[in-house]
RNA sequence: GGGGACGUAGCUCAACUGGUAGAGCGCCUGGUUUGCAACCAGGAGGUCGUCGGUUCGAGUCCGAUCGUCUCCA
């Protein structure tokens, strides 16, 4: 795990407030009503933290706007040295070990290590991040979020602890103007190098200097003693004091402080020693700098808010949830807390969105799922009755649109997928509900007083209701309805949930989830890319854009895993990197090139592309002769693939563009893949597009194809591509410099493809098919150029053999399948009536064979072929007609005979229709069986028939 | 990564331990009616997600697969 420049509050007095019991005393009857009980016992501690407020105005400091200390910071460091860098997407490309962006340092890893592949030593980012351990706390504490921001600063082996200590100071005492009495910091135990910059570099007092143990100021936390092995080292904090004239408490008694006097608002991480297998510390040669600082506290600070959502960063949701709901913000500690999880949890949604981690049902969706839905029932406890959240995605483009463009560029898509998400919420909502009323009713829940009495000699809490543990877990694990809406109905009837039977249910799933899962939590686990590095293997350069063919050297040979080969072999599949590449690796839905590598002697041909953080891997396999680091290749794409794809590809703007223009602007990319044979094109629409549509959307693709429009590619900076309009993929990440790609004004968008030079190049363009892939998103695939005459011959061809078929002309198939059809059902429905008459003529035979055994009528009949349903048609009618009925059919038919019995209720004792079917399909060597009353079965040996028939008639003399 | 549930008519859902696939709403036809989900009679509409297996017989049991929902990590 990463800990965190910024981690959970490592100041041992900060543990928030927690209220011990649960309150009751709501009366609410419907059923959103209840809920809200649930959250009222996060009123206390709202209350606590709004007790503080007086003491934190500071009437010396500028309140300043969260954007403009932003700003400050980076440009800061920008004066410093450092490189300004575009926050990180929240979903980490290179590191499927995260599930979120967690922390500013978390794109700069491979820096740390010192084997990345930028070219500065210093950088400063605003980064956004996301974390969710702690969901339950936020808006009941004054500082929790799961979205927020973290200023940093970086130094990969560059500047160390003086410069670091004395730069973060300056900048709270300098650039943000916050006295020095009013700051604290701590250090590691024994960092007494800290100690002295702090001390005599900077001169804070000695008593405003706190020494920590591993536990609060290392990273990893708790290194030294407990691992893991690695990059680790002190770090140092630095605190804002609320109440600078009061003496600052001794470092022993810092536990028993007030938790509102100080605040945590910066860390520096010295990353300065390599943990080994020993537990020892060795000093690492590259040292590192790793700086955090919260954003939105310090805003907080600065403006004296008595916490974080009351700062410009979150005020405007309140305020539009003050304008919806006719609440006020502070009228009600409950709604507070709930208030400032909308806002907190509305920031989370968004920017998860804006980033393409959709909400599903696994991996990081789930996670933003499970924020959404928080979020969805504190607005139902607010009293919104409708759908609200995405009403508040247009807020977070107002905030935070400025220093992050593509909330405010998804806007459209983060709206309909958060309404979807909403829409979905109130289904399982309902549904629970539903089935827990149920419960209740089948449970005796109307006489509440009766139950528990069992539960207690079980150990459960006495009082609990009898098996409630175990349903509000099934309700909770299998149908997603939360179980403190459940605990809230309960005593809504008097009764209360068997918590210790749902806690048992619950740590049994934990457990097996645990003991499934075996993730490493290495913060540095090995990769390609570095084995890459270390070897000293440069990037590689990729001339594709221009070029299909160049003659290059072979830097190195990869196997299966990250080991590094001397010699590739005829046969051997491999990876191999070159210095200089034609190959587009597969990257913004564009596959990979295939092609083939020549060189003396021997010859590879490439399956696939892909890349590495800088590095093209070609995936080969060598036909002949050996190939070594060093040797000279010629490397070759196959053009025809390259081209046809990026007919595709060209294709697939034209085609966002005619979506967005035919069915409506909400209409964004989910994704794309787009490859030789076809293109695929997902995007968000809720509801299924109309022939017409279809049609329309192929018709302006077409119309700009025969336009002939040049294809314009050009590398712009990406704010300078903003500025000018070219619209950002969805889901798709981007660095400093960004190619972008015109078609006329007809399209501009970002996009590192490769493209066709004229949109008349890609001949022609046919959807094939439109498809719903999830909820709110569809699937389109379209062909272009040859590959849609082929497919548009295919399908002639499957109506040119139609009508062979049919004998008709082109034109008349449809006429003609029409009149099939319709002969069809008419046949169909003369055949029952054909079958149905037959039926009357064999029950009137039965009739006349019926003979009286005892009070039954009883026959056994032999026929032709008949089908089970007829003959289970036959003996119900008997079985109306001649009550009370007990016979035999036997059904001969080709492959065997047919035995259905039928027997009247009444003579169950002495007969039962199963057991005779059971032995007279015995007799006939096959098998059947039934009910009492009506059975059937087969024999396939219709030669004993004979004997079958008497002894058929021997049963039925039982019921004489 | 590991669990659980669900896929049946246009929609919402039934079908006991395997034994003739149903209801309500909607739709069509005819009639009656004309103020807030009108009524009566008749009718159409289903490869029971897909593939394979067990069985005399599979919507039902087993396996695989696709999809949806949900929980845990």
């Amino acid at each position: 795990m990463s800990r965190p420049a910024w981690g959970r509050v490592s100041f041992p007095h900060q543990q928030e407030a927690q209220s011990p019991s649960d309150s009751r005393s709501s009366s609410g009857t419907g059923a959103l009503a209840i809920a809200s009980r649930a959250a009222s016992r996060c009123a206390a501690r709202s209350a606590a933290l709004a007790a503080d407020g007086a003491a934190a105005s500071i009437p010396s400091m500028k309140p300043l706007s969260a954007a403009e200390i932003r700003e400050r910071y980076l440009r800061f460091f920008e004066e410093r040295g450092h490189k300004r860098m575009a926050s990180d997407s929240l979903v980490p490309t290179n590191d499927p070990t995260l599930l979120f962006t967690g922390a500013g340092m978390n794109q700069f890893k491979d820096m740390f290590l010192g084997q990345g592949s930028l070219p500065w030593k210093r950088v400063t980012t605003a980064q956004k991040c996301l974390r969710v351990p702690d969901l339950e706390n936020v808006g009941a504490t004054p500082r929790h979020h799961t979205f927020f921001e973290m200023l940093g600063n970086f130094s990969f082996g560059d500047y160390f602890k003086a410069e670091c200590i004395r730069w973060e100071w300056e900048f709270f005492t300098s650039a943000l103007e916050i006295p020095g009495r009013q700051l604290a910091v701590t250090i590691y135990t024994d960092d007494d190098e800290a100690y002295e910059i702090w001390r005599r570099d900077v001169g804070v007092p000695h008593e405003r200097i706190y020494r920590f143990g591993e536990k609060e100021n290392f990273w990893p936390a708790e290194a030294p003693s407990k691992g893991p092995n690695g990059p680790c080292g002190p770090c140092s904090e630095i605190y804002f004091d609320r109440l600078p004239d009061q003496p600052p408490p001794p470092n022993d008694g810092l536990d028993g402080l007030p938790s509102d006097r100080f605040t945590e608002i910066g860390n520096c991480v010295f990353t300065q020693f390599d943990r080994r297998d020993d537990a020892s510390l060795a000093p690492l040669p590259q040292k590192n700098i790793d700086v955090g600082l919260g954003l939105e506290r310090i805003t907080a600070v600065l403006s004296g808010a008595r916490n974080n959502f009351e700062t410009d960063l979150f005020l405007p949701y309140l305020r539009h949830l003050e304008a919806h709901t006719g609440k006020r913000y502070g009228a009600d500690p409950a709604d507070d807390v709930r208030m400032r999880r909308i806002a907190d949890h509305a920031r989370a949604v968004t920017f998860c969105i804006a980033d393409g981690a959709l909400p599903s049902n696994e991996g990081r969706g789930y996670v933003v799922r499970k924020i959404l839905r928080r979020a969805a029932r504190d607005g139902y406890d607010l009293g919104f009755e409708k759908p609200f959240l995405h009403g508040l995605v247009d807020v977070v483009g107002e905030v935070m649109g400025g220093a992050y463009p593509e909330v405010r560029e998804h806007a459209s898509q983060c709206r309909s997928v958060t309404r979807a998400e909403e829409e979905g919420f109130a289904q399982v909502y309902r549904q629970g509900m539903q089935r827990l009323r149920t419960f209740l009713a089948e449970h005796g829940a109307e006489q509440g007083d009766r139950a528990g009495t069992s539960a207690a000699s079980r150990g459960q809490d006495p009082g609990a209701l009898p098996g409630s543990g175990d349903f509000a877990f099934q309700l909770h694990d299998t149908y997603g309805f939360p179980v403190d809406i459940t605990r809230a109905v309960l005593l809504d009837r008097g009764l209360t949930l068997d918590e210790a039977g749902f806690e048992a249910a619950m740590t049994a799933q934990r457990d097996r989830a645990r003991a499934a899962s075996a993730t490493s939590d290495s913060v540095f686990a090995e990769s390609t890319a570095m084995t890459l590095r270390q070897a000293g293997v440069t990037p590689t350069r990729f001339v594709g854009y221009d070029l299909l063919q160049v003659r290059t050297m072979v830097r190195a040979i990869l196997g299966s895993g990250t080991e590094r080969l001397r010699e590739a072999r005829a046969g051997d599949d491999v990876r191999l990197v070159v210095e200089t590449t034609p190959f587009y690796a597969q990257g913004g839905g564009q596959l990979g090139d295939r092609g083939v590598a020549h060189w003396s002697g021997g010859r590879a041909v490439i399956a696939d592309t892909t890349q590495l953080d800088g590095y093209w891997i070609h995936a080969a396999r060598i036909e002949s002769g050996r190939l070594a680091p060093g040797d000279s290749v010629e490397l070759t794409v196959d053009e025809a693939m390259r081209r046809a794809t990026e007919r595709h590809h060209t294709a697939t703007h034209l085609l966002h563009a005619a979506l967005k223009h035919v069915v409506g602007a909400h209409v964004s990319q989910a994704g794309s893949e787009v490859g030789p044979e076809r293109l695929r094109f997902d995007y968000t629409h809720g509801e299924r597009l109309t022939e017409e549509q279809q049609r329309r959307i192929e018709d302006e693709v077409n119309d700009v194809i025969l336009r002939a429009i040049s294809v314009i590619p050009a590398e712009l900076r990406l704010v300078d591509a903003r500025a000018a309009g070219f619209v950002a993929m969805f889901g798709e990440k981007y660095g400093e410099n960004v190619r972008t790609l015109s078609i006329g004004d007809y399209s501009r968008e970002l996009c590192g493809g490769t493209h066709v030079r004229n949109s008349g190049n890609i001949g022609s363009f046919r959807i094939v098919s439109d498809s719903a892939i999830s909820a709110g998103t569809r699937r389109m695939e379209a062909v272009t150029g040859a590959v849609a005459i082929e497919h548009a011959r295919r399908d002639r061809a499957v109506l040119v053999e139609l009508a062979q078929r049919l004998k008709a002309p082109l034109a008349e198939v449809s006429a003609k399948v029409e009149a099939l059809v319709e002969e069809q059902k008419r046949l169909r429905k003369e055949l029952e009536k054909a079958r149905a008459a037959d039926l009357s003529t064999l029950l009137a035979e039965l009739e006349r064979v019926v003979k009286p055994i005892g009070a039954a009528r009883s026959a056994v009949l032999t026929t032709g072929p008949l089908e089970g349903k007829e003959l289970q048609e036959l003996l119900a009618r008997a079985r109306q007609k001649l009550s009370p009925f007990a016979g035999v059919i036997f059904a001969k038919a080709d492959d065997g005979v047919a035995v259905a019995v039928a027997v009247d209720p009444a003579f169950h004792d002495r007969l039962k229709a199963g057991d005779v079917v059971k032995e007279l399909c015995g007799l006939l060597g096959g098998g059947g069986g039934g009910r009492p009353d009506q059975a059937q079965g087969k024999g396939k040996d219709a030669g004993r028939l004979g004997a079958a028939q008497s002894r058929a008639e021997e049963l039925l003399r039982r019921l004489a």
